[in-house]
DNA sequence: CATAAACATTGACAAACGTCGATGTATTAA
DNA sequence: TTAATACATCGACGTTTGTCAATGTTTATG
């Protein structure tokens, strides 16, 4: 998988100013749009969105599969997506393993496609 | 292309509150992921940094292949799928094509993503 | 130890994507 | 009308992606 070679959202995010406020650089566009693909997915999406409903906005793997209607290795390869994006963090406790929002992740990249 | 069924970005902005502001629609998921998808390639990105830098913030083709690096036919390719997903709009005048930023589509992508 | 539960990883496959060369379509100029 | 220019569309290709079944790994429990 090659999304995963890259930097998490969090550099990108730090690294520059909005895409139309000057012209991006060939490694910047590169990095915002792995960081954009790892978004770009409905069942990632509804993820994080679930993640941040859930209460103490955490869940772990088997909160999220019967919702999302979707057999268990793939919901933990679209966490695995998410987590090394930066969108979410991963803690183990016990045999569970419990997703929260990375803070300001998001927030980092809606930064970048402001145009105001 | 199945990129290209989709509504415009204007429809899904109007649409729903953030996503981490409550759970999202299966629907609404699926009309985000397809907007994020339009953005989430280097070359469009650079794009659409191209045309908001350009003179008059709009460009024609022929601006944009031989900085981008890319053939004719793909960069054509890649202003459809920006002018379907509605961030750019096109314009012609004689046998240019001018393309320059839809306004308001990229705050309203980025205004579902901030969790403040 | 053996078993079960929660999750990760692997391998496979169909569908979608980015790119190109070739060709089609308007519009302008001679 | 013919030729040239700017752009769109088509068909083909290798690559990436999302999904699953099968299997591996770790932790708790009996």
């Amino acid at each position: 998988m090659t999304l995963m070679e890259l930097l998490p959202v969090r550099d990108v995010t730090a690294c520059c100013s909005p895409l139309t406020r000057e012209a991006i650089t060939v490694e910047n566009a590169s990095n915002l749009a792995s960081s954009l693909k790892a978004l770009a997915d409905p069942a990632r999406l509804r993820i994080i969105s679930m993640v941040a409903a859930h209460e103490n906005a955490e869940a772990c793997v088997c909160d999220l599969t019967e919702p999302l209607g979707l057999g268990q290795p793939t919901v933990s390869h679209h966490l695995r997506i998410l987590v090394e994006a930066g969108y979410l963090t991963r803690s183990k406790r016990g045999t569970w393993a419990y997703y929260k929002l990375a803070p300001g992740a998001l927030d980092g990249v809606a930064r970048l496609l402001v145009t105001v």
